[in-house]
DNA sequence: TCGGTCCCGTTGTCCGACAACCAGACCATC
DNA sequence: GATGGTCTGGTTGTCGGACAACGGGACCGA
């Protein structure tokens, strides 16, 4: 005799899951707004809170967006909504550098390939100010952590492609701040640095693909080695992403 | 004068905040149970219904997991909580074949490579056996998508990478089902993936990280070839995941 | 044209209530 | 002694109703 284990959803659920099921089927469409809370209720035959519970599990995924005190609007679920909770996800799991560097090194290169493909020109300038803005922090003696993972960010939107931005931003977020204590005491990675940098910018504006890609992934590669000789370990987790305040 | 965005957040929500702050301090672990609601609203001197809706989000996001009926539990979100989202996510955004097709491109031979390195005996096994049920499936005439999408979700799990998995799984979840119009019109398409899947493992199982890694680019490429082949736009967004019922 | 005022719909929050459910303790029966 | 029943307390899930805050539109007066 066999038992399929059943499962009762709470009402709250099923509102999620009714609601997120129109919006997947295009019944209600991005940009559009969604009914106001008393005549979802009315229409599920639930009470208001039971209806604001279901809701808020779709608006932490960003498939809801709501504008203060305002109906809730339709929205595509966009890399920044999904990258922070997968950068904290992986930083709970304590993953480690290597772990890390491994998936970078797959997807920067090719992004770096990609961007030679499509950025377009004031993809490219923006990239020139970040290392432009990367010197300027050098110059004070601080650290370039931020802007490095700025820049990789950059690199990746000028590739132009939603899948690739998606799975590569969680692993920057986590990454470059990692090089943090790397600056004090191996000076001359900072230089290394900021020369793959403008190898890599340079190749983008000339369309260059190959170059792009191969100036990458000497920059990854180069990280790596950087990290393993000041003595950090390579399987330790990194720290959590900063947050926002 | 300047003057920054004041952003008064809705009770509900700092509830979230002050939660996933104190968690992801290390004041609550992975495992313990957070107090009841009531303590709770006590404690942020708020209604319990604005505890429950700030509590929903973290439910959704994978970082409380709630045992029915049961007080709620601390976990560190996993990539199956995740990855379904941003699936979801992508095929939103009416991302394209060319897109994911590019991302797997750099990511499944790292993928193969690692799985080479790391994986366990009975991963390669339960990888072999998803080939053999393949050859059922294919031999009753039927779509072999599914097990192809679990196939590439089995080589990624070997790798041992959290970091790996998570970002590949919502492109694997959306760029193997593409396959699925692809089969009666190409009918030595299964042939060649068969082959190449068994090349992949064999790789693995001997631990030649080179040649898993070549096998499963081979692969990769062959897969948009044949794409192209039977006339389909690899310009054109990719079809929303299946959803378990 | 600008600012003020009023009204109305909607959201954010609260309160109090109760059924459903789980776990554990305790007890009756065989 | 093992099995199953009953009770009880703590917790969640759901409900109904209530009200302040706020945005937007209409309307009005300077």
């Amino acid at each position: 005799m066999e038992f399929r284990r059943l499962q009762p959803q709470p009402a709250y659920r099923q509102v999620s899951a009714e609601i997120e099921r129109r919006i997947l089927a295009g019944a209600l469409k991005p940009g559009e707004a969604l009914p106001s809370e008393a005549e979802l209720a009315a229409g599920f035959g639930v009470n208001r809170s039971t209806v604001r519970e279901g809701i808020r599990a779709l608006e932490s995924e960003g498939l809801l967006r709501r504008a203060a005190g305002k109906r809730l609007v339709i929205a595509a679920p966009r890399a920044a909504d999904l990258a922070p909770r997968a950068a904290r996800a992986l930083a709970m799991q304590r993953v480690t550098f290597e772990e890390l560097w491994s998936v970078a090194l797959a997807l920067e290169p090719m992004a770096a390939r990609l961007a030679a493909r499509h950025a377009a020109p004031a993809e490219v300038a923006a990239l020139a100010d970040t290392i432009a803005r990367t010197d300027a922090v050098l110059a004070r003696g601080e650290s370039p952590a931020a802007l490095d993972t700025e820049f990789h960010a950059l690199v990746s939107e000028a590739a132009h492609n939603r899948a690739l931005l998606l799975s590569r931003e969680p692993v920057g977020a986590l990454l470059y701040p990692a090089a943090e204590p790397l600056m004090p005491r191996l000076p001359q990675a900072n230089d290394r640095m900021q020369a793959a940098h403008r190898h890599v910018v340079e190749a983008i504006g000339r369309r260059d693909e190959a170059g792009a890609e191969l100036w990458m992934r000497r920059h990854i590669v180069d990280f790596r080695r950087g990290y393993e000789m000041v003595g950090l370990a390579l399987d330790a987790p990194v720290a959590p992403p900063a947050r926002p305040e």
